[in-house]
Parts: C-alpha cells; sequence; structure tokens
DNA sequence: TTGAAAGCGCTACCAG
DNA sequence: CTGGTAGCGCTTTCAA
C-alpha cells in the first residue's frame, strides 16, 4: 500500500489565488528529456569536461526550450560558494549628470571584464546596518560612493567574502581601497580663486533641497577652509532652486554687503547669476559669481560662467581597479587621486 | 579505524593565495552558542511563533556578533521560494535629469512598501535573451524602460515567478502593465507647436552621441507624423553637445532654408539657440527654437525657451501599481498614461 | 524550549 | 557517455 501527499486548499477553490504553474526547474527539464539532471547541467553549461552526444543535446535544449526553463541565480551561486555582482549602493539623492556618465561608464567596463554591476537602492538604513544589508548578497566587489561606510562596515564586508571594497570618497578607509574625491576640494578651488580675484566678503550656496548637504557641506566647509586666516569673510546662502527663491535672494543682495559668491554648482550659479542681473547688479564688476562641475550650458550665459571643473575617475580605471582587486583580495588598499579639481576662469568672476 | 579527508595544497604554501578566513555560516553561531541552528534562526529572525529563553538569545546574539555572522541572502531566497526584489535594467545611455529623479522617487516608494529596488546593468545583450537573465534573479517584480521587452520576453518572466511586469514605454506589451510614454509624442508636440505658429520648414536636432537614437529617433518620427500631409518639411539635423559643433551647424544655416527648430531637449535647444543667435540669426523672428523637458535653465536663457514639459509618473503612482500587481499577479494587466506632454510656449517660438 | 532533519535548485564528483 | 548523489546555507515542520 502506498500513500501520496495531496495538498487541499484550505479556502474554496473559488476564492484561491489561481494556482501559480511552478517555476520549472531542471529536473523537470531532465524529466521531459528523459536524462538525469547532471546531464541537463553539463549540456546547458556547455560544460567541456564531459561529452555528451549530440542527439541527447538536442533533446535536452528541446526540452528547456518548451517549458521555458531559465536557471535559478541563487540556486548557482549558492552551489557555486561565489558570483561575479558588483554591488553598488545607489546614491540617497537624484544622480548628476556627472555621476550618471560616471556609473554608466563603468558599468559598461566591468560588463566586458564579465562582472555584473547592481545598483542597490539603499532602503535609508545607514552604517553598519547598511553594510549588513548589502554582504547578504555576496558580492564579489563592493563600491560605496560618499562617506557611506567606515573600517567596521569594511570588515563586515570583508568577512562576508568581498574580495574587494573600493570607497569613492574623501579619505581612505582602513582596509578598503580609496578612489579619492573630496568635494571640499571644489570648495577651496573656488574660494580660493574668488580671493586670488581679490574678492573678500564672500556668499557661499547651500542648497535647501533635501539631502545635498551630503555634498554641499563639505563644499562649504572647503570654502571656509581655503580663506582660514586670510582677511575674508565667508557667509552661507541657502537657496532652493526655483527662480523665486532666487529672485528674493538677489533683492536682498545689497544688503548683504558681499563681492563674491560661489553657486555650489553651475546649475544654482546660472540661477542666481540671472536673478543678480535682473536686480541690476553688475557680473562681475559688483558680485563674481563661480559654480563648479563646468557643465557645457555654463559656458552660453553671458557673461560666460567661471567654474570648477570636477574630473571623475574614468569608469574604465576604476573597473580595472577592482579586478585587480577581486583577482588579489591580499594585495595592500590603494588609494588613488583620479579625481582632480581645476579652475576655470571665465568672465563672471 | 576512521579516515578524515584532509586538503592537501597541490602547490607550495608560499605561492598559494592567503587562505580566505571561510565565511561564517549559521551552523558556526549555532556551535559557538551551544545551540542547535534552528535556534540560531529562530534568535535572529525573532520568529515570533516560538519562545525562546532570554539566557539563550543572548548567547546567539552574542555568537554572531563575534563572528561577524551575516545571513546568505541566496540561501534564504532559495528556502523561502520567493524574494521581495524589483528588478530595473539600467538605461543603455547615461540616465538624465528627469529619469534620475523619477528612479530616486521610485525607489524611495519602494522600500517604503518593503521591496527591494536593484538596477541591474545591461550586459549588452538584448531582447529575449536579455529578459532571460533577468528571469535567472527571480524577481518578484520587473520594471523594463524602453523597447526591451517584447510578449516572448513578458513570457518568460512570468513563468519565472515574476509577480509583475511592467514596461515604461510607447505602447502596452502583451501580459504587461504598462506605463505608456511615447517619446513621438514630444515630437508631435514640438512640431504641431511649430507648425501652428506659422512656421513650415522645421528642423529637428538628432543628437550624434551613440545611444541617443533611443530617444531622438521617435521624437524625429513624431515631428514627421504631426506634420504630415501639412505644407511643411522636416529636416534632420544631426548635433553633436560641443560648441563646435553648433557653431559650424549655425554657420550654414542660412543655406537650409529653415525657419524653425526643434532641438531634440532644452540642452541641445539651449546649445543651437545661442550659436544661431553669435551667428546673427534673430530668435524668433528669423528662426523659432523649441526644447523639450522643461529645465529651469532653459528659462534663464533670453529669449526664454520655450519647450514640451514631460511629466514622468510619480515614483509613488508607480510603485503602488507595482504593489497591487505582486498582490493580485491574476489581474488583467493595467495601462496608465500618467505621462504626459504640454506645450510651453516662451520667448524663443 | 530546543534539536534533528528535510529540502529549496543547482553543479561537480565519482561510479558504472 | 550518463546517472546517482552530496551538499552549498537557510528556514521550518515535527518530535522530544
Amino acid at each position: 500500500m502506498r500513500y501520496v501527499m495531496v495538498q487541499i486548499p484550505n479556502k474554496p477553490a473559488s476564492t484561491m489565488p489561481p494556482a501559480p504553474r511552478p517555476v520549472p526547474t531542471s529536473a523537470d527539464v531532465a524529466r521531459l528529456a528523459g536524462v538525469s539532471r547532471a546531464t541537463v547541467s553539463y549540456v546547458l553549461n556547455n560544460t567541456s569536461a564531459v561529452r555528451i552526444s549530440e542527439p541527447t543535446r538536442r533533446r535536452v535544449r528541446e526540452a528547456a526550450r518548451e517549458l521555458g526553463y531559465v536557471p535559478h541565480a541563487a540556486a548557482r551561486t549558492l552551489r557555486a560558494g561565489h558570483s561575479r555582482m558588483v554591488l553598488m549602493p545607489t546614491l540617497p539623492v537624484p544622480a548628476g549628470p556627472l555621476y550618471s556618465r560616471f556609473v554608466h561608464d563603468f558599468q559598461g567596463a566591468m560588463s566586458r571584464l564579465d562582472y555584473t554591476v547592481v545598483q542597490y537602492g539603499a532602503s535609508g538604513v545607514g552604517g553598519d546596518e547598511a553594510a549588513r544589508a548589502w554582504a547578504e548578497l555576496r558580492p564579489v566587489a563592493v563600491l560605496v560612493p560618499g562617506t557611506g561606510i567606515g573600517p567596521e562596515g569594511v570588515a563586515i564586508l570583508k568577512r562576508s567574502g568581498a574580495r574587494a571594497v573600493v570607497t569613492l570618497g574623501p579619505e581612505a578607509v582602513e582596509g578598503a581601497h580609496a578612489m579619492l574625491l573630496d568635494q571640499a576640494d571644489v570648495g577651496r578651488g573656488a574660494a580660493g580663486h574668488l580671493h586670488a580675484r581679490g574678492r573678500r566678503r564672500i556668499g557661499v550656496v547651500v542648497p535647501e533641497e533635501p539631502g545635498m548637504e551630503l555634498f554641499s557641506a563639505p563644499r562649504l566647509a572647503g570654502a571656509r577652509e581655503a580663506l582660514r586666516g586670510a582677511d575674508a569673510t565667508v557667509t552661507e546662502l541657502p537657496l532652493a532652486y526655483t527662480e523665486e527663491a532666487a529672485d528674493a535672494l538677489a533683492a536682498r543682495w545689497r544688503g548683504l554687503g558681499l563681492d563674491a559668491v560661489f553657486g555650489y554648482n553651475d546649475e544654482y550659479a546660472m540661477l542666481l547669476l540671472r536673478a543678480l542681473r535682473d536686480a541690476g547688479l553688475r557680473v562681475p564688476e559688483d558680485v563674481a559669481v563661480i559654480g563648479a562641475d563646468d557643465l557645457l550650458l555654463g559656458r552660453l550665459l553671458r557673461p560666460r560662467l567661471s567654474t570648477v571643473r570636477i574630473t571623475l575617475p574614468l569608469g574604465r580605471e576604476l573597473a580595472s581597479l577592482v579586478d585587480r582587486a577581486v583577482r588579489n583580495p591580499a594585495a595592500a588598499p590603494e588609494s588613488h587621486a583620479l579625481f582632480s579639481v581645476a579652475v576655470v576662469h571665465r568672465d563672471s568672476s
């Protein structure tokens, strides 16, 4: 006598969610093709160490196609003990054009090296908590932008099998490779330039949009630092990215007694520059203006906008760093400064 | 007599890669805490169906902390049979500001609903091949921008357990929910506006940057279509995003005999507008200019740039659509047109 | 309150 | 050339 387990619906069939056809597995393919699961695996992975007759191969492929079989990445990863996923947490703010391009290039370069780059939607948690969430995915490498990770987080990732951790931020983190990229340099460059041009009462725009302090705070701090000890003042200028806010700021400009402004980036600078001119101020005579990022559009406005040009690391170079690090995880962490900053003096300062 | 397997290095120890300390598993935690793996699982997942004594809980947590234990997502997914990952293939081009913001909002909304959004770096393959690669990850939902998937691809994903497939493109795909979003509408809007303003010989900028044809081709086609049968001509104007290219185009402008131009988007439009004016042409008298995307910067240029405003679906609304679809996979696919297009007439046309 | 064990889907070893 | 099978790390019944 044999017994068979039968699934008993615990609700009337009419209210049950329609039984989703179960996802086909390699066992289903094997059954349909009349071979073993091992053979299926050999055929579908073109395992060269093993010879499978052509008719068998055809039967297996045919069965897989018929069932719409797709292998299960999690199972494969579990079995293999490693994957080729490179994890990149997404920024907590919408990406700007420079960063978008950088990520795109990096992704292209990595896929040419046969890695898969995955941008992981940060779930709001931070610090070691975030590092743990990333570690759960067992990526082969992690590329962390900003200051979202510390030595403890790096250790967590490495203990979980990450063969390379690379940070993209202002300072190297113990145990991780670093692409040095300090937003404060941008503020230093801008403030230094304005000071060199003879300006002494310098405003620094700070976007009011939430999350932007990630970039604006170091840029402001850099400006402050560059002028420390010099006979100059730095005034923080909160500004929302709207025409109205810019006009309002321009309207009370004369009362501020400033002779120069660093506009956070080219977009805010262009916005403010236009508002200042509309308010009757002369640029650069009454007020010098400088932006950052060297957007093409900044060159179109008149007067042409001075700016701080930022060179992000090339996706290719970073990809090759990651690849080397993965291949040789024992190597000492490298610090690179492919990021660089250069003042471009045009007409607005 | 018992035998024990011993791992024999096949190279001299000095040239061996340093044996990476194996990643701790829940079994290691159990061993260290002196309990079973089941207990570890109960404690770390706060399983409420089971009471574990407080001292035991502490011992387990302490052991986990000491080892730096992080659970293995692949194993958990495999066991659970499902995950809460929402897959979003990355665009084949760097994202623009509108799209970046949209993705950011969507991600935030999804994580509030307790899903994890993952942007998956497309490996260059396309069509059903790409769909299969996505299906390997067994995402609970897939959000596909553009025209990167057909009915066959949707079927593959659903057979692999995806409970919702949503496309973000010009037309609904069999079996998938759709957020209708046709770039051709932008071209239609722009061309219609220019024609209504009395222009008849209309140029359409087509960016030369690789990959942009994804967006520029439908915009051009939409413009052509809007003017079909009207007494108007459409001229394709290839343009690279550099000042030199814009100046070169402006230099031969009079020879082209055009009285209006749709600049692909605001950035190209601003670039070209400036070059045309520098070449001595009057805007809008000699040539009307219109862009698209309604960037704030377009309002700063003089004359103020006319534009086609594009409203992307809100991240929140899309997130709720995805969530509903996941909860009720049997529901008929919905088509929404939260995307909309409106001509904003300013001074340049 | 805790432990033993099955099994998710896959690949790689070894035997036939 | 092909099949049987162990085991990757985890959760979850069932039994003690």
